[in-house]
DNA sequence: ATTAGTTGTAATGTCAATACTTACAACAAA
DNA sequence: TTTGTTGTAAGTATTGACATTACAACTAAT
């Protein structure tokens, strides 16, 4: 099981704009020929990121522009902005609450495996979207 | 996204080997009964338990347990026994090799969600079998 | 105003994974 | 030989990801 490929589409999408923005007007059908989807994929990651103020899109017209620099756009607030808050495992619903071991068990390894979501967040938390543009080839 | 509950189920299934092994026979319907789930989900998990040397199983007359003691298996040995390795996120499969940004893509982000994974893999690592048995209230 | 190009979004289809359930052959011990 | 259990296969339902088609709404330029 792994996550669905909207983070890296994301993190891509705005690469491509912070990169060519001036060079080109960057409409969606520019964004998918660079990540290699469909132009509606990149207009639905665009929405995410437009609800989460990550960028402006102009309809009509066309054309997306970052919202803040990037190095004030952090991993985490990608993640945030296309994957929905929930736990990182799923949990058997139906422990038996009459067993010592069924009662207990989404508490103790509940709070351990949290910790280990945290930590990632934490992570995510200090990738910068300029740290990323840092390690791009020759740019 | 999540994980699917067989860690959880897993991991449940390891609890109660261990704490009922000296009361009762442990088949898999016993472990259903305190899981909540289909014994048929608890054989599959067991069978996985198994074929990572976790657990043993008596076929026929039936009945599990444990084949190292609680504080020689880590959440990593379980997890591994019962989800797949592959990255922590799906990539887009066909990024613009004509393009800086979708070549480089998958260089410069994969690399950082690895080192999540390992960090997460790590935590899975520090958290035994028996330190949960000792989180279990009047144990 | 009208046109041209773009965005926003709905609807639909395909594919894969999870989880549940029924069914039954293989097995081990009494 | 009987009994209870394991190991698996098969079938179903549900969900989510992703792709695609279609089109109304919008904006700027002509």
């Amino acid at each position: 099981m792994q996550f669905s490929s909207r983070l890296p589409i994301a993190v891509h999408t705005l690469l491509v704009i912070a990169v060519f923005k001036d060079q080109y007007k960057i409409t969606s059908d520019f964004i998918a020929g660079s990540v290699g989807v469909n132009p509606v994929i990149v207009r639905n990651v665009l929405g995410q990121l437009k609800s989460a103020n990550l960028v402006e899109v102009t309809a009509g017209i066309g054309g997306a522009a970052l919202n803040r620099p990037p190095a004030e756009i952090t991993l985490l607030d990608v993640f945030r902005a296309v994957e929905v808050d929930e736990d990182l495992f799923h949990f058997h619903e139906h422990p038996n609450p009459d067993c010592l071991v069924g009662k207990s068990i989404h508490n103790i390894l509940g709070t351990k495996l949290d910790d280990i979501k945290k930590t990632a967040e934490l992570q995510l938390k200090s990738i910068t979207l300029q740290s990323l543009l840092d390690s791009l080839p020759n740019k």
